[in-house]
DNA sequence: AAGTACGAAATCGTATACGATCTATCATCG
DNA sequence: CGATGATAGATCGTATACGATTTCGTACTT
């Protein structure tokens, strides 16, 4: 039996989700199913169900009779998207701390101290990727399946986004390494559920509130 | 200008997701693309992008060359949602509650006053039906677009799966009205943002940890 | 009788085709 | 000169058609 290839709508679900993710497909660009199709070498029709899943997903807008454009993002967007983002992962990381293995604690604090080596490097692109596996590897064991999709789509959307150059916060990729190494310091130390999600999301929404300081907005309330 | 017809594909999502939430289409039911396109006189390809719509959305489940059957659902899964829901609605719900106007509050006095003359009657539909829209009046100012989305999602999963009769919890819906009332109270008294949360999260969680007690299982660690 | 091989029917995946709708361009009119 | 309306081109929405894959029943083998 040999393994089955990827249909053709899921070949262009990849590619258009991995050139929105890379920043090739900038917010607003409009998304015309004829010239996808053509690029792949195949019908219209596997295209549109690949931007209806990029719809579902928040990636992509699609207007009836007027076609599908990649997902605008404003400021007031990725904020939102930063809250949404720290209410799951607050929870999923909660979740999951109970059932992290030592293993995994080690994962984390080496793929931190590498975090760390990155700052004095000044390696943004590297720091961005190793901050989410850090925080992959800390959700990941969440036994909730739901909270985990969410998570992840959380992620795509934040990585779309950020591929649009947000400015980033002065000093505050350093205090990310710092809270980091507080938090696994809470759960090595067997802290409640409501306190791990109280540290996860707090790390979250402390980078959320640096934008809106940034910005002259009030904090978020969560 | 007359106003657009829907399209195909909106009809074909349409009657799908209405027949899974009341219930006509069980879990495990298989859905064929060319009997619902007969059905709604219509080809199958509208269909498919119907079927995927509902498969983001995790109503059915949708696999290559196999075709799509509505989500089985098991206990285990319907907890998940649950414990999911109880996250997302108690943020949502947290940021709603500062913008609630007294308009709003009255409303949801009065759709608990009716819950509790349920209660008398003995109504479980209507009861449900106005449990659901006292949540919604308590959610919908939500500022943030993402987690009322999330919501809304995960609402209508739950009233998908509600409707393969899990069994009721007894005495659940009367404490229920008078958690219900309490929240009411706390939000009038102006508590912080993050004890509604609380509050709004706990009315759920205890709903599922009665469930989870009925089958011997720990309570939620959230 | 249980298991296997094969063929037919059912169903899916997608190419092609064409009408419907939108957009842009340009002529016409006030 | 600006507004309005008509026309052409681009693009979308969906019907039809057909090859690919799976499923199921039946005959055959051990």
């Amino acid at each position: 039996m040999t393994t089955l290839a990827p249909s053709k709508s899921e070949q262009a679900y990849e590619l258009l989700h991995e050139r929105i993710a890379k920043g090739e497909l900038v917010p607003g660009y409009r998304l015309v199913l004829g010239t996808i199709a053509a690029e792949l070498g195949c019908s219209t029709v596997p295209v549109r169900e690949a931007i209806r899943r990029l719809e579902a997903e928040g990636l992509v807008t699609f207007e009836r009779n007027i076609g599908a454009t990649v997902a605008a993002v404003d400021a007031e967007l990725y904020l939102h998207t930063m809250e949404t983002l720290a209410v799951i992962e607050g929870a999923a990381t909660a979740l999951a701390a109970p059932l992290l293995s030592a293993v995994d604690m080690a994962e984390a604090r080496a793929i931190n101290a590498e975090l760390r080596r990155c700052l004095e490097d000044f390696d943004p692109p590297r720091f961005t990727q190793l901050n989410d596996r850090f925080h992959a590897v800390l959700y990941e064991r969440c036994p909730n399946p739901h909270i985990l999709d969410l998570v992840h789509r959380g992620w795509n959307r934040l990585n779309a986004m950020r591929a649009s150059s947000f400015s980033h916060i002065p000093g505050r990729a350093r205090s990310s390494v710092e809270e980091h190494e507080q938090l696994l310091d809470l759960i090595d130390a067997g802290a409640s559920t409501s306190e791990v999600e109280k540290a996860a999301r707090a790390h979250r929404t402390n980078t959320l509130n640096a934008y809106l300081a940034a910005d002259g907005m009030p904090p978020s309330p969560l």
